[in-house]
DNA sequence: CTTGATGCAAAATATTTGCATGCTC
DNA sequence: GAGCATGCAAATATTTTGCATCAAG
C-alpha cells in the first residue's frame, strides 16, 4: 500500500513542475479518494469532499478540474462501464484488473501475477512492445447470485 | 473475421428472444459500426448513419437507445479512454483477446490458454460467475518499431 | 504583487424521456 | 390490429467556461 504521504508528495512535485499551485481543494480530493476505496462519479466525490470538510468551500467545477489534473498525473484513474458514466479511483502503483458484476455494477479489483506474466509472454511472442493493457472479467457476483434475480 | 451476416443474425435472434422488433435503424447502426473500424461517440455514429443512409430517418435518441440495446447483447462494446467520453465499436469475438498497436491501429487476435484458464481461476476465487471477459494489450507492433516513428 | 485557482452561474454538451404517430409482426 | 419503435422536442444530467475575486508563491 502506498502511503498517503507519498501520493501527496507526488502531487506537490507535479504541481511544482507544471508551475501550478497547491490548494486545499486539490489535496482534499486526493485525500478523499485515498481514504475511500471505490470508484466514484465526480458528483459523488463532490459530496464526499463537502461532508469530510464542512468548512471548506468547494464547487463542482473544481472537482472536475482537479480530477482531470490528477488523472493526467496518474494520481487517479478513471473507468467507465455499461450505462454508468466515468468513475474515478485513487491511482494504484500496482497495476490491477477488474471483475465487474453486470447485475449490481459492483467493481472488484484483483491482480494476478500469472496473468500479468503471461501477457508479457504473449506480447513478446508477437514481437509486440507492450505499453499497457486492460482486462475485465464480466459476470455475476456471489451476492447477486444468492439474492436470486 | 466474423462476417456481417452472422452479426445480423445474432441481432435478429436477440430481438426475437426479447420480443422486440427488427428495424432498419437498428440494422443501420450495427452495419455502420461493422464497416468502420474504430471507436466512435454516439454523435459520430449518428452522423455516419445519416450520411450512409441519406433517405432513412433517424434521430439521435434512437442511436442512444440502439447502442444500449446492442451493448446489452454484446454486439457492440463501449470503452472510454482518458478525456474522451464513451465510445462504441463493433463487438469482438469473446473467445479472442487483442493486441492493439497504438501507432498504426492494427488489431491482432490471439488466444492464450494459460490466460483463459487463469481467468477462470480468478473468477472462481472471488466466487464470481464469469459470463464474459475482455482483454487488450496496447503497445507498438514490430512493423511500427522498425519503420521508426 | 503576480498569476493561477476558485466559486458561482451561465453556457455548452450529453443523455434520457414523453408522446403522437409510424412500422413490425 | 396490437404493441413496440421512432422522431421530435422538451426535460435532465453532465461537463465546461467566463469572470470577478481569492489566495499561493
Amino acid at each position: 500500500m502506498v502511503p498517503y504521504e507519498s501520493l501527496l508528495q507526488e502531487l506537490k512535485n507535479a504541481l511544482k513542475r507544471r508551475k501550478l499551485k497547491f490548494t486545499k481543494q486539490r489535496e482534499a480530493i486526493l485525500q478523499t479518494l485515498f481514504e475511500n476505496e471505490g470508484h466514484f462519479s465526480p458528483e459523488e466525490i463532490y459530496g464526499m469532499v463537502k461532508s469530510s470538510y464542512p468548512d471548506m468551500k468547494i464547487g463542482i467545477a473544481t472537482v472536475y478540474r482537479s480530477l482531470s489534473l490528477l488523472e493526467e498525473e496518474k494520481l487517479v484513474e478513471s473507468i467507465s462501464f455499461g450505462k454508468e458514466g466515468k468513475r474515478y479511483e485513487i491511482g494504484m502503483k500496482k497495476h490491477h484488473d477488474h471483475l465487474i458484476c453486470t447485475v449490481c455494477g459492483e467493481i472488484t479489483e484483483f491482480c494476478d501475477e500469472t496473468i500479468e506474466k503471461q501477457q508479457e509472454r504473449v506480447a513478446e511472442s508477437f514481437d509486440f512492445e507492450m505499453t499497457d493493457h486492460s482486462m475485465r472479467i464480466y459476470g455475476i457476483c456471489s451476492k447477486c447470485r444468492k439474492h436470486g434475480k
